[in-house]
DNA sequence: GTCTATATTGAGATAGAC
DNA sequence: GTCTATCTCAATATAGAC
């Protein structure tokens, strides 16, 4: 006989996960300060000595949302090496990349990027920094590698790093606040399009350039 | 005589000034929930029921700071019209505008951010929305400007003003999480001119540039 | 206008039975 | 592991004197 009196209990995933599941909509939607515990538990289906179980308080499970999140990132940032192709096509690639991976996890992304730029709302402290440094080293080898293949111009190494961190903060920034407008992986790819007719080489003609 | 029996009463401003001013503070870093009433006060020098007399309550004296600020910076929108030069320095002249006021509203700012980009952390509804298109608006209308005279390159209008509103997002964010970077104004224009040289239309050779 | 004192609610957290 | 019941404290907000 299946268990199954409430909207959240209906799949019948154990109430850890449910917890963690409500916890990062909530935190999400409202923020770590404005989330109340007694709404996590009632989202989740469960009563409060079970959070209490399995997280220490409400510090706990926010650590173990954002731990769990942070791990991932980082992970697919030490798996893009084996990459081929261009640098350009790297970088467009590793962009599209990280792109998917933020859509999947925009909830969390939304906590997260609220913290690091913004008040840090009484939550306890989680070195994004870290994170940011490595994503920014990654794409600065990128960018170095393009100039070593002579791809790209031999100046401005940071400013082009930057630009491109940039429109991938920005594609980021319109998935939350304007994800009917569909900017999304398509409007990325554009964007950076747009920069690297800045930062390619100019020795030879491109092809499709007009003119 | 002079009262000044605390450091934030020391400059003989009025209370409800006070108010604004250490409201301002603490909800930039710690975040409108997070913020307690009784902080206000304290970091105020004055007593609770002062703020509750000029202000109908927390979310009374929320609203007036936002509102403030917001006005600020439409005026300042409203007020670019009348500028000279070619479409690129007036985008430059406009980004740097741009951001000098955001440097002097930086507290404020990462308020906004954390609420337009990030969870509402139960605060009252403000229509960040309509400033953000009007933002848009006008970068949009500049970049046409630079297309009719031949400046840009005459297709990617869209493209274009996302690069550019990227850019200045960017160095916003940059200024919230890494001020002691020094990106600055000056960062902001290295990369604008990053893009513009993909931006502006290669018909005929631009000085400086070489092979 | 500004204070002291207090009402009232809701928050995080736990004791102890099952 | 999960529940009911409850503790404790801090939050918003106000009454009423001066």
């Amino acid at each position: 006989m299946i268990k199954a009196d409430s909207a959240a209990k209906s799949l019948n995933i154990a109430p850890r996960e449910r917890l963690l599941a409500s916890a990062t909509e909530l935190f999400s939607r409202k923020g770590y300060s404005a989330t109340t515990t007694r709404e996590i538990v009632a989202v989740a289906g469960v009563t409060k000595p079970v959070l209490y179980y399995y997280f220490r308080n409400k510090e706990g499970i926010y650590l173990e949302l954002m731990h769990k999140a942070t791990n991932k990132f980082e992970a697919m940032l030490d798996a893009f090496h084996a990459e081929t192709g261009t640098p350009k096509k790297r970088i467009l690639s590793f962009c599209d990349q990280i792109f998917a991976l933020i859509l999947e996890n925009i909830e969390i992304l939304r906590l997260v990027y609220s913290i690091y730029y913004g008040p840090h709302q009484g939550a306890p402290f989680i070195d994004f920094d870290s994170f940011e440094l490595k994503l920014q080293k990654t794409v600065k080898h990128l960018v170095q590698e393009g100039i070593k293949k002579k791809e790209f111009q031999k100046e401005y190494v940071e400013d082009m790093t930057w630009a491109i961190l940039g429109a991938i903060n920005f594609s980021i920034e319109i998935e939350l606040s304007h994800p009917e407008w569909g900017f999304g992986r398509k409007g990325l790819k554009r964007v950076l399009n747009l920069i690297f007719r800045g930062i390619l080489a100019r020795d030879g003609k491109k092809k499709g350039e007009r003119k």
